[in-house]
DNA sequence: TGCAATTGAAACATCGATGTGTCAATAGAG
DNA sequence: CTCTATTGACACATCGATGTTTCAATTGCA
């Protein structure tokens, strides 16, 4: 049974998305191997953490640049960008918050590349008419991306199936909480 | 120059709320004082998060208090709810990662209640029409709590000036990023 | 100025997490 | 079935953070 270090990887992030200080024997049980194994699939703490990152950045570069490309109209645009929103949520989680990646100054650089590239996003939805424009770029692509820790969070908690959030995400985005 | 506990805890808010794993180093330094002076005030790194936990949950209790009592108009509730989000920011930013928070009994609940109380807002302002109806208040109060953080983290990264917070919130809360 | 309180710096022991290594048990290919 | 590779359990040294203590320097009041 030769351990996979893609599904050890894929159960290291949510531990490590909620609490960035979880020991390596904490992230190896959660995964259901020993600390031994975790270890030799991962040497270093430190690896461990950058090949997470660069997953998330990988999955989120992809997600971008199929929003760029799109040429169908901007809330189709959107609608396709939140179905996808998963690795927002864990990128912010988890990047922003671990020391070993934002030391890096590769992962780093792409995360920040990452979000002004989210934000170049609105400002074509506000170009187009269909985002508001009485704020900057920055504040939209921002809730978007608090959206979608939101709707993790929700179904972390169990308060939301895994299914529903894209469609909450979108309605709250673009029309609030209002009646 | 006797050093002021109340200022240390406030400074050292922000720094626990971005990394968990500051150490007392770390969080004795932004406060300007030697960490030896910052154990006589807090002996236990455990004590100092606690003391910031009760503080952030003490202005929460204040205001959501205020909200409770007030019988105006669902709009106005919300309306002032919103404009001392800040305490509610931190609150999750580090009462929800914390461990020597959430393993506390006491403040683990403390914390649960107000967001519970937080739901009941919402569910008042569903009642009254003022917010939809067709998704639990559950949800309301976590995106309500999701922007809190928003704004707080483009606040703290110089995107938004402290007096936008606010109307950021109530204006993507209400209508969403629509044009 | 002189004294008491407070602070900063340093040394020290302790504890948990990490990284390294070993060895028996076991799964899986041939 | 047999052999090889992989895993899990355990022991060990190391490192950083923590909490404690001591002492000299500095602050602020009498």
């Amino acid at each position: 049974m030769r351990t996979d270090a893609t599904e050890v990887l894929d159960s290291a992030i949510p531990v490590l998305a909620k609490d960035r200080a979880a020991s390596m024997q904490v992230i190896a049980s959660r995964a259901g191997i020993s600390r031994a194994t975790l270890v030799r699939l991962f040497p270093t703490r430190k690896l461990l953490v950058q090949a997470m990152a660069e997953k998330i950045l990988n999955d989120c570069d992809k997600i971008l640049a199929r929003a760029e490309a799109d040429a169908a109209p901007m809330d189709q645009v959107l609608t396709a960008l939140v179905a996808e929103y998963t690795p927002f949520a864990q990128l912010w989680n988890l990047v922003y918050i671990e020391p070993d990646v934002s030391g890096l100054p590769e992962a780093s650089t792409r995360a920040k590349a990452i979000f002004l590239r989210t934000v170049k996003v609105m400002e074509r939805g506000q170009n187009s008419g269909l985002l508001r424009n009485d704020m900057p770029g920055t504040w939209l692509a921002s809730t978007f991306c608090g959206l979608a820790e939101t709707a993790w969070e929700l179904t972390l908690e169990g308060h939301m199936g895994a299914r529903q959030g894209p469609d909450f995400i979108t309605a709250i985005l673009l029309h609030g909480v209002s009646a």
